[in-house]
DNA sequence: GATCCGTACAACCGATGGTTGTGCCCTAGG
DNA sequence: CCTAGGGCACAACCATCGGTTGTACGGATC
């Protein structure tokens, strides 16, 4: 389907007639007349009542009608996706499944009028290079790198620490624990797909492996977390960490199990980082938001890696 | 902006190679390569960063992504809504602002998953005999028309009375009034600006006039419901029919009041009319969603054209 | 450093989609 | 009833676009 057909189908009808429409999209009557019978083979219906003065639409054409808006709608978003200046707001952040994630859709609910874009990047140093290159405006990161101090023109502000969670399945050693402590961790296979080497996100799990003893297996691909939990489910052997905040699509029937890690908890710190001189206004409006929903920090006792900034 | 080059801009990314999508799409290389350069260059951005083996997403390649996605399922919607068989379930009412709509809108909260196109035909005959065709698959309408009996192959139920109230703005005569009677209205000037002449719903206002001896003037063009109002709210003399249950973008500051009318509420009486034989399985769902909600008649005292169907 | 894999460029060609010119049909008006 | 005019469709023509084949180029691997 040929979008510029859409839109001259739009044009007809907001003008009544083929030759206003022509005029409107600065062509020839018989292009207009060329483009509807083309978009009308290819739907194989007829959209217009041909009149003596003008056009009425057929009900298959006020059918289409608000779908062929919603496509016009649609592709200028899409357009202006990647409009340098005037683009959405382009937010970075580790894994869709993180911490990071919720407190966008919160964001979202907050302020549905802002559009925004979601990134992935590989890591850290990828992202910071970008916030400062201005290709996104803001990242959710664990910062920084150990021996690696953020650029000057780079802020941040702690945002959120993930507190994380156990997940097995029903079958598992560990299953009918109502909370379990680091130390009870070792010896346990905890399996986390998806984590790549040589980022930021696998130093934090390198550094809770060599701090408590677990073994962590972050190899192998990430088939989605439908997989993962059919894996957890099903395989006694394994667990794997989950944050506390995410809201999975639960498999009926799986049986599985989070359990609270205690002792210290481990938390995964997320920062927003953004330039300094960035000046799109919707990063303000989410600064404030994030200010606004800051969790206060939990007495409880909690483990972050040493080389993470302080709040 | 092309579809082509977006299905293939996807295709491209769930294959990771351009061979690959080619293949996917039976064309070839070189014909992807010109397709995702075309669209770069009409986004004036580099959605692909291209490696020895393969391609990856550039920043601006994955902010575009989601919304490419979108724009496909949104243009296949767009040609679902008017293939034959399969096509989402299509209802005709007499007006957007008509209770009718609100019904929808409840069965549309309740059944999201059920694909739904509103089309708003002439008058009953030209919907009845959309319906008998199978072009619409229903149609809220008053049926039925003085002394025309509804074909033996259409069914219908009476799903709502709409109670009508009076909308003035605040420096009309009846402004002060907590609730006023047919009676009271004699006289003041009421505008229903978007009633074409000729269909069921000018005659049921022409049955109101001759009965009460009422003013009202159907004739204008209808600029929509905020010019509606904004003439309401500044013109004293004239005053008009509105549902009790139409939720409007109310205009701040405009000072706009409902007055029920009672001695009697004259209601508009919407049923639901199918076809006998119509296969639609969302057509069983919205009569069953109708029947759940229907509103038990109220005890106050209403009115209706002589000539509509019983409920 | 040779080979392989994957994408880009060039040349060619048919299809597509635009324009101009013209015909037909329906409605309005005398 | 006939005519004039407004509006859409069809035909012919032509430029451009988008596809194919053939080939070059560049990076990764062994």
């Amino acid at each position: 389907m040929d979008l510029a057909a859409v839109r001259t189908f739009v044009a007809v009808v907001d003008t009544g007639q083929f030759q206003d429409a022509a005029a409107e999209l600065s062509i020839t009557q018989q292009a207009v007349s060329k483009r509807i019978a083309g978009l009308e083979k290819h739907l194989a219906v007829r959209l217009f009542t041909r009149t003596a003065r003008g056009t009425r639409l057929t009900i298959d054409g006020q059918a289409f009608l608000p779908h062929a808006r919603e496509l016009l709608r649609v592709a200028e978003r899409a357009v202006a996706s990647v409009v340098p200046g005037r683009r959405p707001l382009r937010v970075d952040m580790i894994a869709s499944r993180s911490a990071a994630s919720g407190l966008m859709r919160g964001f979202h609910r907050a302020h549905p009028e802002i559009e925004l874009d979601v990134v992935m990047l590989f890591d850290i140093e990828t992202a910071v290079a970008a916030v400062r290159s201005g290709a996104i405006d803001a990242t959710f990161r664990a910062v920084a790198v150990p021996g690696r101090p953020l650029p000057e023109d780079i802020e941040s502000v702690r945002v959120l620490d993930e507190p994380l969670q156990l997940l097995t399945g029903p079958a598992h050693a560990l299953a009918a624990a109502r909370s379990v402590t680091v130390a009870q961790l070792a010896g346990h296979r905890i399996w986390m797909p998806g984590i790549v080497p040589g980022t930021e996100w696998a130093a934090y799990y390198d550094d809770l492996v060599a701090e408590f003893g677990l073994t962590i297996e972050a190899t192998g691909p990430n088939f989605g977390s439908d997989a993962l939990l059919d894996t957890i489910a099903d395989t006694p052997a394994l667990a794997t960490f989950m944050s506390e905040h995410t809201r999975l699509v639960w498999p009926a029937g799986h049986g599985l199990r989070r359990i609270p890690v205690t002792d210290p908890t481990p938390v995964y710190p997320h920062s927003l980082l953004w330039h300094r001189d960035n000046p799109h206004p919707a990063l303000a409006t989410l600064r404030a938001y994030l200010s606004a929903t800051a969790t206060s920090p939990d007495a409880t006792v909690t483990w972050a890696p040493s080389w993470v900034v302080a709040r």
